[in-house]
DNA sequence: ATTGTTGTAACCATATTGGGTACAACAGAC
DNA sequence: GTCTGTTGTACCCAATATGGTTACAACAAT
């Protein structure tokens, strides 16, 4: 099946930079190195970001910098702000079932209440990781595997 | 973003028609009519479920019945048994991060480690309804539709 | 033998994805 | 004011997955 898009995860890699960045500039082209893809990826990617209020870019000179404080910064937001995935819409369900048939009239209103459940707890655990978090274990990370 | 394949909500349209069906033939045609789909849809998923050790489908004469009670079926179990997706791939992480910087050499680890606990949880709250609940959900809100 | 059904293969249109080119708008350095 | 490097978009692309559809051989029961 199809996947959550890598978006999410480019997206998070980017915000990671940014917090783990030293004062230099950070443009799409040093982004896309890192990421390993195209700068107008990032860029775009970028865009979703800026508009979510997490980054501001700086339009002609280049570089971005963080606009929130990374403990505000939940991977549900991101991944909100990333994925265009309508509020309860993970998962797909099948078109009008037929309404004369007692099933097909009423699985739906059924079923879609443990899918939104489920798709409920998948999110609860992004909303409980603040982007803060992640950084800190990269960080460590990062210091063990240098020494 | 992409949503994961109604295939799913098929399956279990599938699955509680045989659960409340009468003795009655369920042919493919009969089932793709409550779902509103092609029969041949209807087979494929069949085929899969069948392959999962649900149910069985008379070849030749033509029908389906279940080879499991639906107290032993999880949603879960519908769900694994139709989606191609690899136990642990919810997520799309990109491709090849920068192994020479210190972000894209060390977020994938500690990033899918989050992503890992959140496609858990989410498949968790599936393996916790065996689809005899749904059912039984199913069956209360027919007799309550049908007075 | 006839009939109705299944299991597959083949094909299609559609949508989404990540990537890529091109270029105008922009801001700073000089 | 000009030059330079960057961003923001608008397009376009190939690859992939989806659900649907046609077609047909295999099959089981009458």
């Amino acid at each position: 099946m199809k996947k959550i898009s890598s978006r999410f995860s480019m997206a998070v890699h980017i915000l990671s930079l940014l917090a783990t960045g030293d004062g230099a500039t950070l443009t799409s082209e040093r982004m896309a190195g890192s990421i390993n893809t195209n700068p107008v990826v990032v860029r775009k990617i970028m865009g979703m970001l800026k508009k979510a209020g997490f980054l501001n870019v700086r339009a002609g000179t280049g570089g971005a910098y963080l606009l929130k404080n990374i403990e505000d910064i939940s991977l549900l937001d991101v991944y909100r702000a990333v994925e265009v995935v309508e509020e309860h819409d993970l998962f797909n369900f099948h078109d009008n079932p037929n309404p004369d048939c007692p099933v097909g009239a009423n699985i739906e209103s059924v079923f879609r209440s443990t899918l939104l459940q489920a798709q409920n707890a998948m999110e609860q655990v992004l909303a409980d990781v603040p982007l803060k978090q992640l950084v800190h274990d990269l960080n460590e990370k990062i210091s063990s595997s240098e020494s």
